[in-house]
DNA sequence: CTGGATCCCGATTGATACTG
DNA sequence: CAGTATCAATCGGGATCCAG
């Protein structure tokens, strides 16, 4: 259950295995990663943004990040029903973390691109 | 399968997504994070200061780590056997977003710690 | 001490069908 | 559009045993 998770978290005192239990997980940094770039965002813009999420994934995810205090749902009641995810205040300061995660991971990305292309040259 | 792992990663654009797929997991963070705090670091004291890990992850963890460039690995024929770890030229870019995790981590545990204290207390 | 090889479980995830 | 419910399959991760 979800309770169980939380109260497993109350034991962790390492600020780093703190994050991760709330961060870690496929889909997690990638919405997140998305809602910072532009906020409000719609499910289905969040479903086309993340490419290979499901709706089921993409709403369990965005549950628990409901539920840790990170972002923040509005519901609309039109036709047909429009839902709008957004950063709370707390959420906010993750941004700074999402900036160097995605810093770092065009390092990454441009250093492999390298290590292929040499392949087998220089060393 | 690792190799697969990696081709797979190949296909990947998006630069969090990317920084993910190198990071996921329970202990990567972790590891990093106890390799930048003190290096180079011998396996014992990497198992004993990553409180619940068990040699068999933590060893395949280092594998993944040190095929993706981040770490290095030392042996010494020495009698017990000793290895040492530290991190790569490229491990050390890692740093920055190592410190806002942990940062925000921080943040995240005091958040919880007052919502906690108001839900319980006082009632 | 370091860590490879197996086996195995259960949480995480995906596919599908259905609803307000 | 924005979900919910259910079922099945996968896979990360733990336990155990073994070796240099």
């Amino acid at each position: 259950m979800n309770a169980n998770k939380i109260k497993e978290r109350e034991k962790i005192s390492c600020p780093v295995e703190y994050a991760v239990s709330v961060l870690s997980g496929k889909w997690k940094l990638r919405i997140l990663h998305a809602i910072i770039k532009q906020s409000p965002k719609r499910f289905k813009e969040l479903e086309r943004e993340i490419s290979g999420i499901t709706p089921t994934m993409l709403t369990a995810q965005l549950r628990e990040l409901e539920r840790d205090g990170i972002i923040e749902r509005e519901i609309f009641a039109t036709v047909p029903p429009t839902v709008e995810y957004r950063l709370t205040e707390f959420g906010k300061t993750t941004a700074p973390m999402m900036h160097e995660i995605k810093n770092w991971g065009l390092k990454l990305q441009a250093l492999n691109a390298v290590l292929k292309s040499n392949g087998k040259s220089t060393a």
